[in-house]
DNA sequence: GTCTATAGAAGGATAGAC
DNA sequence: GTCTATCCTTCTATAGAC
């Protein structure tokens, strides 16, 4: 039946991006998988043949969703503050949803390099620096972010708001043991890097 | 032979110190690290019992290294910029020094929390906290850091200095693939890193 | 202390029945 | 399409000779 086949599939798919973001290309078992998804191991080998193209499968969805995020905010007709702002709202609220992303990605292309290959494509920075000098001629000027200073610009972004993912576990083991509250700690930082990275820039 | 031994033994720990920090707990091989070390599998269970003692002994070490890195700063005579110059400066020559160790660190807290509780003594941001205060009242009050955001403020420290290389390979590839240079994009972040925060604080 | 040989377990993958 | 049974490889770990 067509309608099985692809719950099934559907549903090997979700376990498998389950399993793997918690434990990792190599940390992951088949068997945890098949378990997750209530259903036997082998069925995993029918629909993905080896645990590789599961893997690749998994990967490539979450490097499409993480990438995405970052173009549209170019679509948006505000200022280089205001889409600050939106960025970090907008980017933040994505990884609220889906707070294992940052390390689970970050970890495996480290372990694997030659996987940049294979979604580099979804990101064209020097188009992205084009449009945005395009939009933000003047602002970018007052700002002093030329094609110089750009990556460190860029990468201080997205630390801002990918590195409290990234570190979470520690990051929320530290504050608990201080009296803080990680969620809360991450529902303000929507703003206080927003304002963060605005002040930094203004001078 | 009391000296074989004592070689022996720290060139297993360095061998698997280097291969866990390429691979991971999961992805490394007891092979990989007697080969690294040019020794027999069995020398590895002969001086640490089981791959997992060995691992602990490799992470205790550089959770040690990685945090020790913190504390010094608040020893040197100077005004809140200047220990935020010289923390970028230290810290990011560290890591150039050792660039795996974000990544490899991250990772494997996440995928094994429990172990947070095996280093977080080293960690007193209580006491950190309270010596900063003492030292630094009058700035601290000038540049809004209160115990409300000093999580934070931390934390976007952090980032600055730890994201680019957590995301090294990435990074890497995207400024390689611009015509920018990894190297030299790390040695300005010493500078540039300083720069932003004590900018962004001053509004 | 270091090696060879091998036990013992686990994991990925396949064959074949239904 | 889904299951059971099993093969084959790989990996950790140990036994035992030197």
């Amino acid at each position: 039946m067509v309608e099985n086949d692809k719950q099934t599939e559907e549903k090997i798919f979700e376990s498998a991006t389950a399993v793997f973001i918690d434990k990792g290309m190599d940390g992951a078992r088949m068997q945890d998988i098949a378990d997750h998804a209530g259903i036997n191991k082998s069925l995993l080998h029918y629909y993905y043949r080896t645990k590789e193209r599961l893997f690749n499968a998994v990967f490539e969805k979450i490097a499409g969703q993480l990438f995405r995020r970052f173009a549209p905010v170019l679509d948006e007709k505000l200022s280089l503050e205001e889409k600050i702002r939106f960025f970090f709202r907008e980017h933040i609220t994505f990884l609220q949803k889906n707070p294992g992303l940052p390390s689970f990605f970050l970890n495996e292309i480290n372990r694997n390099p030659a996987m940049i290959k294979k979604f580099i494509r979804h990101i064209d920075i020097n188009k992205l620096w084009t449009t945005l000098e395009a939009q933000h001629k003047e602002e970018l000027k007052k700002y002093n972010i030329t094609r110089e200073t750009v990556p460190q610009f860029m990468t201080s972004i997205a630390a801002m708001s990918v590195f409290p993912f990234a570190g979470r576990v520690l990051i929320a083991s530290i504050m608990e043991k201080m009296g803080y509250d990680f969620d809360d700690y991450i529902e303000k930082r929507k703003e206080y890097a927003a304002d963060f990275v605005i002040s930094a820039i203004k001078k």
